[in-house]
DNA sequence: ATTCTAATGCTAACGACTTATCATTAGCAA
DNA sequence: TTGCTAATGATAAGTCGTTAGCATTAGAAT
């Protein structure tokens, strides 16, 4: 990562216009639109050299693919059921040290949220889910 | 799974007796003091089974492989960052629906705290971590 | 322009978890 | 007990996301 390419300016452009966590795939297919033979091992290099140089953060939810994002402050994920797009949710419970059984230490948490962003919320949503979430 | 066998017996009392999430690999170890020569197929198979019958649930936890406990009420998890089991815990933060931007319907969450469980909150703890969490 | 070599594109190879295959074993009804 | 066949054990095969290998391309310093 020491030269500048097209290839990873594509790359941080597509994660910074769509502004929502991507999967490797759905990279690919967005900065494909500016570099047209953009391969996928491209985009896992940049993306590791991103990750390390604390561009971009990985996004790991249960039983997914882990997603990238362009790094950003502390903050949660929502997942649609039915697009199945993850969405930043810019805003945290906290207070959750109240939740530990005593003699356990708390030093991080995760939350997922889980239903239909509005494009399918309004649409007569076809329920083409997944395992079931306990609610 | 129409019939009774000592494997599922094992399989289930493992489950029962440890009380935790548990990876098929530590099922495995943990139901073979029951029947020595039990196979990881045989874990596979009767997971699936008694999943189905709603007797089990899975438990996916980010960046992590599946586990697999007894199935209960609405509750949450602990991974400890020492020695990395998941311990559940029995409360919620609850009122997560302010959390959400209007538009978006909430339909289930999922939270994962991380920690140090007290055998590793006390003992010289060795940060075998992995990649980091946000705090 | 020329040169050096990092970065890319393509694709085979990995690694891990999970499932399939198949000969053998063992529930359980008769 | 006997007979039927579901379930098991052992292991090969399959998935799928990610990484490695290598010839080729293209930053960028001279």
């Amino acid at each position: 990562m020491e030269r500048s390419t097209k290839q990873r300016a594509a790359i941080q452009d597509a994660l910074t216009r769509l502004g929502r966590p991507l999967l490797p795939q759905e990279l690919l297919t967005e900065a494909q639109k500016t570099v047209p033979n953009l391969s996928l091992a491209t985009i896992y290099r940049n993306i590791k050299g991103l990750i390390s140089d604390g561009v971009v953060d990985v996004v790991s939810l249960p039983g997914e693919t882990d997603r990238y994002e362009m790094h950003k402050h502390h903050h949660h994920h929502f997942h649609c059921n039915s697009c199945h797009q993850v969405t930043d949710i810019d805003a945290c419970p906290g207070d959750l040290a109240s939740l530990m059984p005593s003699g356990y230490l708390l030093e991080a948490h995760e939350l997922t949220l889980y239903g239909r962003c509005p494009d399918c919320a309004s649409a007569g949503v076809r329920p083409q889910d997944k395992a079931g979430r306990s609610t």
